[in-house]
DNA sequence: AGCACGCCGACT
DNA sequence: GTCGGCGTGCTC
């Protein structure tokens, strides 16, 4: 495989394998092959050794092997190449995510300390052959391990045995907070998902564990420390320096059962006799890779389970509809939480209260009122949809929003004494006037979480006030009283949980225009609320209808099966899936024309095309949408099509002799944000 | 990408 | 008859 962002190169070469590198020369291993011509080398990976090759001409010879580790496992790279067909994209695009960058000290140190490991054991085997002792044990295959901890909230050995059957599973997480037996507390879901590890490793299996950010990874870390010996966790995330990261990769590859733990691009890792894969909060934007093919941790992990035969779960307080799909289809099953302890959820219409700053800062009076009850005893958590002061600034003479003189960007507070400064540019708007009026001062609207603590900080002067929000977020705080003001999605885990939960902005989340903006509230609002403690209130303000609803019943699961139902009758992702066509109007036209010419007859129905609408650059876009059925002919027909415009590229008359024009064609499958 | 091959216009 | 322009296509 060349590691080449050429999509005409995407495909196996054969090369002759000289007899000073027949040693090293094994699948996985880094190495060096000339291509095209004398001199010219590309880098790559072996990935298959044959006595016959494929190719009937003359075969060139394997230059250089760059290192003897094989980084790309057999079957890393048909999850590689399975990935990269589905999204129509380049194989090593793929590769590259899955395999971090080498690290010569590091993979030096590795392999001198694997070879003295092998040196040890071979002692220890002659030692035990003279000795005629005991053979080593072998993990049990009958299933339970002594001295495990039950996975508790679900049915009696429920998710036990769904893992042992290597079962698909949409797991419904508990939505409270859990102290581990080291006495730190997180959320009970990385509780769940580390007794769901620590089991599949007294299988004798490996895990995979994927979380949207390090926040949720350093709980789950917590929690995973309690249940195994910290040389079983390996930790693969975007914090670690290089070094770190191919040290970890490195022991990923050691023949030894690990739980590998990180962020979307975990989902990739090699693993020794992988028995599980699972997801928390797949919903989560986070999970979506944003390097091409653009292939979400979820997607990946559905080939990567369907190609190990592993177990597979979907862990999430809101299901996502991706996911409700999956089990309204049968393909993975529900595992719902024994319903003991529901949140309790308050909806609360804005009826406003008399104190000063409740009324300033929209509170109802009973929220209010819960909220300086709870704090007499614990921490309160209040959710705010943003940070700084004032998320937006108005000309205070015509109400007009405020714009940078610089570029025109919107306007906001950092903080209560900062001068107010562009979103944008970041230009520090000092001799503002109003385009519209001339006037000079501003206005400010909203609260954003600094000025929201302020507030409350002069409605509460005895109380400690923590923020925790983008620039500074925390991941815990203590049982002791406070206010802790957070923007969603960075809400620290409270000992023993909140006293109360406040959600303010909930009508400000639900006016962003977006396809899954009721989805994406009710994972925010569920995340929160499951911070709370055990029967705490959990108020939401300014929130009605079905989203309130589902909250109070903490029935997500209907939720989302509605949202699926919405999206089937208007034909919208996931009920189908969508793939986007850009390019120069003919290439867009022909691709669409062969799409129509590939899926055809009765499958006619199964596909339709939105556009062309014009893009940048001279080029138009069509929204392609196709039933999950007719995925792989529509992948492999623009595949095609991305290949023969990378071929054989028109030059513009009239530029000058070298210009080379960018490809005249571009897909990209699932894009969530397309029909936003 | 980047280089070789080939087809057509201008030249000793 | 040949030299070299650049468009086209291939890379084990």
């Amino acid at each position: 495989m060349l590691e080449s962002l050429l999509p005409q190169l995407d495909r196996l070469f054969d090369y002759r394998i000289p007899e000073r590198l027949a040693p090293d020369a094994r699948p996985g291993v880094r190495v060096k092959v000339p291509l095209r011509s004398a001199g010219r080398m590309t880098s790559g990976y072996i990935v298959e050794v044959t006595a016959h090759a494929d190719f009937s001409g003359t075969l060139s010879e394997l230059e250089e092997v760059v290192s003897a580790v094989p980084v790309l496992t057999p079957e890393v790279w048909a999850l590689a190449r399975s990935v990269a067909d589905r999204a129509a994209g380049n194989a090593s695009d793929v590769v590259r995510l899955a395999v971090p960058p080498r690290q010569v000290r590091v993979e030096k140190a590795f392999v001198a300390r694997r070879a003295k490991a092998a040196e040890a054991a071979a002692t220890a085997a002659v030692v035990a052959a003279a000795g005629n002792t005991e053979s080593p044990e072998s993990a049990d295959p009958s299933g339970d391990t002594p001295n495990r901890t039950p996975i508790a909230g679900y049915g009696d050995n429920v998710i036990e045995t769904a893992l042992y059957r290597r079962a698909r599973l949409s797991i419904t997480a508990i939505p409270t907070v859990r102290q581990t037996s080291a006495g730190e507390w997180v959320g009970a879901w990385a509780e769940t998902m580390a007794a769901m590890a620590a089991f599949t490793l007294g299988l004798g299996r490996s895990s995979i564990l994927v979380v949207p950010d390090y926040r949720d990874q350093d709980q789950l870390e917590t929690a995973l420390r309690a249940h195994v010996d910290d040389a079983d966790i390996a930790r693969l995330d975007a914090r670690q320096t290089n070094p770190e990261r191919y040290a970890h990769f490195l022991s990923c590859l050691e023949e030894r059962p690990r739980i590998i733990i990180g962020n979307r691009s975990v989902v990739y890792a090699p693993a020794f006799e992988l028995g599980l894969i699972a997801l928390w909060d797949d919903g989560d934007p986070l999970h979506d890779e944003p390097l091409s093919p653009y292939v979400s941790s979820r997607d990946v992990a559905l080939i990567r389970q369907a190609q190990s035969g592993s177990a597979l779960a979907f862990v999430s307080h809101s299901r996502s509809s991706e996911v409700q799909r999956l089990v309204e289809l049968g393909f993975v099953d529900d595992v719902p939480q024994n319903p003991k302890f529901l949140p309790n959820v308050i909806p609360t219409s804005a009826q406003v209260s008399g104190d000063a700053f409740a009324q300033s800062a929209r509170i109802p009076s009973s929220a209010w009122m819960a909220a300086r009850k709870a704090l007499e005893t614990g921490p309160v958590l209040i959710q705010v949809a943003r940070p700084g002061y004032a998320p937006v600034l108005a000309c205070a003479s015509c109400t007009n929003p405020a714009h940078c003189l610089v570029c025109d960007g919107p306007l906001r507070t950092q903080s209560k004494n900062s001068p107010p400064s562009c979103v944008l540019c970041g230009a520090i708007a000092a001799q503002w006037q109003c385009r519209h009026c001339e006037g000079t001062t501003f206005r400010l609207i909203g609260q954003g979480s600094a000025r929201t603590a302020e507030e409350l900080g002069r409605a509460f002067p005895a109380t400690r006030i923590i923020v925790s929000d983008g620039t500074r977020s925390l991941t815990d705080v203590s049982e002791a009283p406070a206010l802790v003001i957070a923007t969603r999605g960075a809400e620290p885990v409270a000992a023993g949980g909140y006293h109360a939960v406040l959600l303010l902005d909930g009508e400000r989340m639900l006016a962003r225009e977006s396809l899954t903006v009721a989805e994406d509230c009710l994972r925010w609002w569920s995340n929160a609320i499951a911070l709370a403690a055990p029967r705490a209130p959990a108020i939401i303000v300014g929130v009605g209808g079905e989203l309130a609803r589902t909250l109070v019943t903490w029935q997500q699961n209907r939720f989302a099966s509605d949202e699926l139902a919405d999206r089937r009758r208007l034909r919208f992702p996931p009920a189908v899936r969508v793939a986007t066509v850009k390019g120069t109007p003919e290439a867009v036209a022909g691709a669409v024309k062969e799409l129509h010419d590939s899926v055809h007859g009765e499958d006619s129905a199964k596909i339709d095309v939105l556009g062309p609408v014009p893009d940048e650059d001279d080029f138009v876009r069509s929204i392609v949408r196709f039933d999950y059925s007719v995925g792989q002919v529509v992948a492999a027909t623009l595949r095609a099509a991305v290949i023969r415009n990378a071929t054989s590229r028109r030059k513009i008359p009239g530029r000058p002799a070298n210009f080379r024009p960018p490809p005249s064609l571009r897909v990209r499958f699932d894009d969530t944000e397309i029909l936003d």
